[in-house]
RNA sequence: GGGCCCUUAGCUCAGCGGUAGAGCAGCGGCCUUUUAAGCCGUUGGCCGCGGGUUCAAAUCCCGCAGGGCCCA
């Protein structure tokens, strides 16, 4: 837990920590100093040298090299006349070995006013210690900054979730796999530009602030725009913009960014969350396809190593091809019913009453389909399933199956019983468009809030002109959290979001007076 | 939204009606190749917050706050 004010409250760790600083002033120091003496980063000499059988201590005296590293210390070993601390930055850890016969007197007595915490810069040559690690053995001690509180535990790291989101920066520092998790975030998501450049595809940015949110169906966030006194909502997706730029004769587009979904939070649901959004103008669902399994398996196979990953207790294969299904044959099969009864609406009533579903009667065979879907499929499809076919009633910007308009051609992506792609073969046909809009306007006056708004503007785009088009979405938190074994999107993105304790909630500004 | 669980020292955790504890960290000693260094000594607490029950509450009950897990 965090308690408002604390690290303001004097404890004995910060005033033991101020003496020292005071001390170290008062010695002639410049505590806080502009810039840090370094002559290597700490990782490029870690590797560098890394290889005990390739550089054996005396050969790393004998190079008669001085560097400068800087970093925090996380460990000190005192011993008397010698002093052993790990210093680490970016992950990586060196030892700085201290001893007082290599160093001035004054370097000497400033290693006494040392912390766990403080950055510093070391200055000497390396070496490797008895027991084989590498070493800088300190000449000089440079003060870089003094931390004032205390890092967590050392073996145990910080455990409390609470706290290790909230200040995450302390759950980086002392907890190395959550570091190491975020850097292959940054990787994948690297790679997942490099991969869809690779494919011809242009990066773009659209509004983040839309009049209509559109693309999907789910509650928005509002805001207001006090100049143009219009409300406006943070995007719960980008597709209806990103397909206005087909329309203006872009071939291939793409944006990686955050929507915003104003609902509940679970190990899979963050209100905020970044989704990559693409589309190819000419191309359908089989092209999708097609470019999300290479995309997924070479993720895996260059970005974390492997198409075999774990999940858990379980182990996911990202080989290509993955496996595909229509949705009736997925609810058949997981919830061990008949194929052929699904075909019937009346069966379809009876197994979702069966199933415990909420408002059988009030809703749709399409719908209910769906309902079963999630119930009995959903969290077992593990290994990666593109699910195919679904009812057009949850499809309102998706084309029909040729031959059958009561379903759609959409797949969605699932992995780890999570939806982690949904792809359409765009629907481009305006009239179409405009009836499926109108059907969604009539669930919204039936009492559905989360059905999508006629987005007028974007009907007439599609009355320009809009061409045959494969488009999908992709959940860049959960990519992450597969590739990295991670069970909860918390732990995949940095900040995530938390009520702020009662004590540190003021009044919502969005109930202030406008102070303009 | 419903259910279950958690909140004790800076951190990791015991304690579950009868004097608030341990390890790490801190402080003071010893120790010139340590690896969670070791050894000796020692400081540190609104036991999340507010009510109640009781001779007595960290412990039992109720409410609130924050968090976690499961279900919808």
């Amino acid at each position: 837990m965090v308690r408002a004010g604390v690290p303001m409250q004097p404890n004995q760790y910060r005033d033991a920590r101020l003496d020292k600083l005071e001390k170290l002033k008062a010695l002639g120091l410049d505590v806080w100093p502009r810039k840090a003496q370094r002559t290597h980063g700490l990782a490029e000499l870690a590797a560098t040298y890394a290889d005990a059988e390739a550089w054996p201590n005396e050969k790393l005296e004998g190079l008669g090299l001085s560097v400068s590293v800087m970093g925090r210390v996380l460990t000190i070993r005192e011993m008397g006349k010698s002093v052993f601390a790990h210093l680490t930055e970016n992950g990586e850890k060196v030892q700085a070995f201290f001893r007082m016969n290599d160093m001035s007197e004054a370097a000497w007595e400033t290693l006494k006013l040392l912390d766990m915490g403080d950055f510093i810069s070391v200055t000497g040559p390396l070496m490797r210690t008895k027991t084989g690690e590498l070493s800088v053995r300190v000449k000089e001690l440079q003060f870089l900054s003094k931390a004032l509180l205390p890092l967590p535990e050392k073996w145990h790291g910080l455990q409390d979730k609470e706290q290790r989101y909230r200040q995450r920066y302390l759950d980086l520092i002392s907890n190395g796999d959550v570091l190491k998790t975020f850097q292959t975030r940054s990787r994948i998501v690297s790679a997942v530009r490099r991969f869809m450049e690779e494919q011809g595809y242009l990066e773009v940015e659209t509004p983040m602030m839309q009049p209509i949110p559109g693309g999907a169906t789910a509650r928005p966030f509002i805001t207001h725009h006090n100049a143009l006194d219009m409300d406006l909502y943070l995007r719960i997706a980008p597709e209806l913009y990103l397909k206005r730029l087909i329309v203006g004769g872009f071939e291939k587009v793409f944006e990686i960014n955050r929507n915003f979904r104003n609902e509940g939070l679970s190990q899979r649901h963050n209100p905020e969350f970044t989704m990559m959004e693409f589309y190819a103008a000419g191309q359908d669902l089989r092209d999708m396809m097609a470019l999300t399994e290479g995309l997924v398996s070479s993720l895996a196979k260059d970005v974390v190593g492997s198409e075999t990953l774990p999940w858990g207790e379980q182990e996911i294969s990202y080989a290509a091809p993955f496996r595909r299904l229509t949705m009736k044959d997925a609810i058949a099969e997981y919830g061990h019913l008949d194929r052929h009864l699904l075909e019937d609406g009346d069966c379809v009533r009876t197994f979702a009453k069966a199933a415990h579903i909420e408002d059988v009667e009030k809703k749709t065979v399409g719908t209910l389909l769906g309902d079963l879907f999630e119930h009995y499929a959903e969290k077992q499809l593990i290994q990666p399933t593109f699910i195919t076919d679904y009812p057009i009633e949850l499809s309102p910007l998706t084309k029909t199956l040729e031959g059958d308009d009561r379903f759609v051609d959409r797949f969605e992506l699932f992995i780890g019983g999570m939806e982690l792609a949904n792809a359409y073969s765009e629907l481009n046909d305006p009239i179409d468009q405009m009836g499926r809009f109108q059907a969604q306007m009539d669930e919204r006056e039936s009492g559905n809030d989360e059905a999508m708004l006629l987005d007028q503007d974007f009907i007439t785009s599609l009355e320009h002109g809009f061409p045959p088009c494969g488009g999908e979405g992709i959940g860049i938190d959960r990519l992450v959290m597969l590739l990295t074994n991670s069970a909860s999107i918390r732990d995949v993105i940095l900040f995530p979001l938390m009520r702020p304790h009662s004590a540190e909630r003021g009044e919502s500004p969005a109930k202030q007076e406008d102070a303009t």
